[in-house]
Formats: structure tokens, sequence, C-alpha cells
DNA sequence: CGCGATATTGACCTGAGTCAATATACGTGG
DNA sequence: CCACGTATATTGACTCAGGTCAATATCGCG
């Protein structure tokens, strides 16, 4: 039924399991709360982190383990998911380069609540929650720039209680796409392009539904024409459709 | 049915919609973050707050309006809501005496993104937000202390995404009710008490559910003796079995 | 005591989950 | 570069948790 598709994976895709070194310097000095700092102790706290790189699938730290590392998106993607007991994951956020992830806080809760898992090769740079907490006590106005994106964070959980609790399946699968595609679209000619290994089932465990509903909503926009999807790629033809449904 | 219930509660109930000067102080120094500043630095602080009291079902602030200032609660409880174009708000939390909530950040979204109402009588503290920024640029240690703060309550949140995808209607509301024993329980012979005029929409908007589910799952409840409710208050008689849901 | 707001309960309905059979995309090796 | 095999996606049939609507009962306030 469907008509044959091309894919639009070129053969551009580079998996950088080891990270650039001099690109260290670059991804430490763009992230928001760094940005303001001196060259001189930008190059400091570069010497601090530290960097690894891993392969699609594999685990960067699981939800219970200690929690004592900071880490930053270098390059490629990486899911934070949480487990409930009968094996259902539930992915909180995918998170793109310059974004961080693990143990601010060495204080509160020393164990990760949740797991993270590299969804594509991934190239990661990571500090000891001491040495960053070391950092923001004598950087103050970087902490307040970590509070701001941490209040951006929580923000955005709220807002996918919000729509657990009120909204449908259709109106949140619709949410996750327009997201995805902010944080990792790329406009083509075909529409935003979003070129991320993701399944049906972790559409689904984004939007808090099943593969199978997932699979039947997204079915019915390729019939109209608002979306074009294969297994490692998503186009949205029609966003104004998308965020009409809210 | 149902047999004549005494009601738990007493007139010891003091509406304080004016805090008490003396204990501005006393709260303030007891806030995590200002916890351990010296007395005089608090005492400087302490003066850069305003109080203020409302009425229960007064709104704090609405969403939507510009986001300018930080509250502490000093006496009674707050709710924070967000609300969906159909009128069915989702209650996000309620706030106990010491949290707080508004606005840190200045910088990203400079309006409020939820609601709050005050759900008894309450007496708040404010501060500007680039005030209360100023001083924790002076305190380090205390912004690394918000920081905390804010790590738990993103935890929480995205505790509560986690149920909303996996979890019934059912064991929600046991951990809602577990969840406000911790927060506002009193230890009687009857079990733990909450006094909250909570109602049960109220109870079903905290879940993600319905007034008629959230009542029948409580009188279920009421039969097997786990717990016993009034329009005010509930108390929870078998914590182990609500405990167990999960 | 009586009223209005809130809670309870029943009857019914439907969105979305489950399970399973089939089809399709993409990586691999020939 | 094509063909094949496997993992993933699609789709249908069925089920049911929980939503909706509405009638009735209760609470606690004035």
């Amino acid at each position: 039924m469907t008509a044959r598709r091309e894919s639009p994976l070129g053969d551009d895709w580079i998996p950088t399991h080891q990270c650039n070194t001099e690109l260290r310097m670059e991804i430490l000095s763009d992230l928001p709360f760094f940005r303001p700092l001196a060259q001189e102790a930008i190059s400091r706290i570069n010497r601090q982190f530290v960097e690894r790189g891993y392969e699609a699938g594999d685990f960067i730290y699981m939800a219970g383990r200690k929690a004592q590392r900071l880490f930053v998106v270098a390059d490629g993607y990486v899911k934070l998911m949480r487990h409930t007991l009968r094996g259902k994951d539930v992915m909180l956020d995918i998170l793109a380069q310059g974004e961080f992830f693990g143990s601010i806080a060495s204080a509160n809760s020393d164990s990760y609540p949740e797991t993270a898992q590299a969804q594509t090769p991934v190239c990661t740079l990571s500090i000891s929650s001491s040495a960053f907490r070391a950092i923001l006590e004598e950087h103050p106005t970087t902490a307040l720039k970590v509070m701001d994106t941490m209040a951006a964070r929580l923000q955005e959980a709220q807002e996918m209680v919000r729509q657990l609790s009120a909204y449908s399946v259709e109106q949140r699968i619709a949410h996750v796409l327009l997201r995805l595609g902010n944080k990792a679209g790329e406009d083509r000619e075909m529409g935003r392009l979003i070129r991320l290994p993701l399944s049906r089932s972790d559409l689904a465990s984004l939007a808090g539904t099943t593969p199978a509903t997932t699979s039947r909503v997204m079915s019915a926009w390729q019939e109209q024409e608002v979306i074009q999807s294969g297994r490692k790629w998503i186009a949205i033809q029609d966003q104004a459709f998308l965020s009409s449904l809210e």
C-alpha cells in the first residue's frame, strides 16, 4: 500500500566513538554555563574532564548505581530511561550535543535514579560531581546558569506530566515528534528530517504508550501525508497539523 | 452504609493569614539552603523578603503572568497547577512550610508556567528573582543547596512521569496518599492523619485521573479499612497495604 | 435545620492496550 | 549489487480499565 520511499539517510553518518580532541575545548566553551568564562578558566576546567566513547546501545550508567559523575554529551545522542518492575521502560528524554546528565548533587540521593544509554555512537565528557561542585563554588554565575537549565528541565518534565494526565495518545505523539524535530531536526525539502534510530518502541516509551498504538497513529499520519518515516528516520511534512492537535 | 465517623479535626486549626513576625527569621534560617549561613547574613537577607497573607482559594500568581518573584511558604499549603485548554487542571504538587516556588531563573521563560493557589490560609515570604540571584552569587554554597533541591524536584517530576506512563490509577492514588502522608501527615492512634482540605477532585488531579474514579478507589479502601476519610482529612490506617501496591 | 457543595454509585461507552499473524525495511554475506 | 534473513513494523480482532454522565446521598456550614 505504501509507495516505495527513498531513504534520506546519506552515508555521511560518521560514528564518533572517540571525541576529536580539538573539539573538546570548543564543546566545553559552547556550553551555556561555561560560555561567559575566560578562555583560561575554561582550559583549566577542560583538564578535569575525561572523555569516553560508547557504541550505540552501550550503557553509560544504570539506575541504582552509585552516582558520582556528571556527563556532557560531546557527540551523538543519549537516552535517559526509568525502569518499572515489569520491564516496561519509560524514556524520560533524549539528549543531544551540549546537554548534561548524571549527578550534579552529590548530596541527596547518591544513586542514579535513571539509566543512561547511548542511542547512537556517543562521545561523552565527564567530571566527578565533587569537582564540578568545586567549579560552581568558584564561579557563581556558572551555578546560576546551571540552575536555569535545571529549571527548564523541570518545566519540561512538568509539561510531560500535564500531557500524560490530560492529553490523548495522538496528541502526545504529536508533541514528541515536534520536540524531537526541534532538538534534532534538519530542515530539508521533504520537511523537517529527524535522523535518529528511534524504533516505534522508543517513540512509544517517550509518549507513554505502546508500540502498536504508535504504529497505528503514525500510519494514519503517513496516509494523510503529515509525516514520512523509515526505521531510522522520520520526516515531518506538515508541522502545522501536528501543532494544531494540541 | 458507611458507619458514622467522628471528624478528627480539632478546633486547633489556626488560620495564619499573617505571618508571625518573630517566625520569619526562624523560617528563613531553617530553609535548607540558608541554614549554613551566619546569623548576620540571614538577617540581612531577611530584610529583603516581603511577607503576605492569602485566604484559602486566593491565587498567588497565575500561569502566564510575568515571573519575577520567588516565594517561600511560611505557613499553610500552596498548590501548583497547570491548566489545559478544556479546563482540565493538573495539580503538579502541593507545597508545605519551607518549600519554595515561583521564579528562580529570571533568565529563561519569563512567565510563570503554572498557577499557584492557596489551598489553606497561607502566608508567604517573597523576594524578587534578581535579588535572590544576587544572594546566590554572593553565597555559592547556598546556590549548590538550591540546586540540590531542584534536582530532587526534577526527580520527583520524572517519577510522576513514570507512574503516569506505567502504573494503574489505583497505584497512582496510593502513591499520592503516601506522599501526602509524608509531607503533611501527623501520626495518631487512628493512623497517619492528613489534615488538608483536599477534595476528590484535587486528589484526582494529583493522580491524573477523575473524581469519580478516585471516589470509587477510596470507597473500596474504606471498606477494607485501609484508609478513612472525611471532606477535609484523610487517615491512612494501613500504610503497608498502600506501599505494597507499587 | 436546611441548603448548597461535594461525594458516591450505577450504567454505559470508548480509547487504547494485548496478542498474534503478516508484511516490510535494512544489514549482511554471497 | 542483489538476495536473503532477521529484527522491526503493521494491522486486525478482541478486551477491559477507566472515563463519562447522571441520579442520589452525604457532609458540614451558616
